[in-house]
DNA sequence: GCTTGCCTTGACGTCGGCGTCAAGGCTTAC
DNA sequence: GTAAGCCTTGACGCCGACGTCAAGGCAAGC
């Protein structure tokens, strides 16, 4: 299949599958035309890698899996690198859930106490609940 | 004082400085030599910024808190406008960690399962895998 | 007078993952 | 033959919050 049929299928662009190449993770073949050219194995690994992406993992975080997928393993992380990444990525998530849980707790308390100060309002309509 | 020492109290850099004057945030008054000269009401303006960047809010955002205590409030979060910036950012944040939360769970499934198929890890020396 | 260290403006670089032209080639349908 | 719709490469744009470099002015100490 050429580019755009491929791009349709995984729900992406003509112009991130390029990308991606250009990145050195989705090599294509070409046929006489100079076209790209893919298959269903293709198709695997551009699913591998937008998935990923859609976990919040970056571009080059995928490349271990890509990398197992050819290297004939039936998953992309069937391969210890991986995993490591896995592991990886999970220490950063909590990290970042535990940042964002600091902030927000930061701010719902300078709001209660700054909507304590204001007594200008949506009316006394509620008391302690927003 | 000038933009060195205003930038040094505030723990950041000059730089910063005149990027939040050029977005129209942070004005300095200027003496004989052209040098940018602040007081003591600019700090105040500034380390409401820090504050407020520190916990995930955009530039603009932090803009109703510097008008806010420029307009002569005791506190940044003294005006209606602010409140409205905490509680949209709560749920920003919310949705944030909602979303990260949702990440983090995929991945740690992903994990788990993986780990089960592969043998290999802190044991094993080695059976299957190369 | 010369160096040092502060300051000025202007402008380009960074990071990630693409979007969006521009200019042109191939193929197919009419 | 010509318009439509695919494809090619190349290159600039974007977002946010600055970092960094360039070229030069001003003040102070020796």
């Amino acid at each position: 299949m050429r580019i755009g049929e491929l791009a349709e299928l995984a729900g992406t662009t003509t112009r991130t599958l390029r990308y991606y190449e250009s990145r050195g993770l989705l090599a294509a073949r070409r046929d006489e035309n100079g076209y790209r050219t893919y298959d269903e194995e293709d198709l695997r690994l551009l699913r591998q890698i937008r998935t990923l992406q859609d976990s919040g993992f970056e571009l080059e975080e995928t490349r271990p899996f890509v990398e197992c997928l050819r290297a004939g393993h039936p998953a992309g992380d069937a391969c210890p690198a991986s995993l490591d990444v896995y592991r990886r990525k999970l220490g950063e998530l909590d990290a970042l859930v535990e940042q964002l849980q600091a902030a927000r707790a930061r701010v719902a308390a300078r709001l209660l106490r700054a909507e304590a100060e204001l007594p200008g309002g949506p009316e006394p309509t509620c008391e302690l609940g927003g």
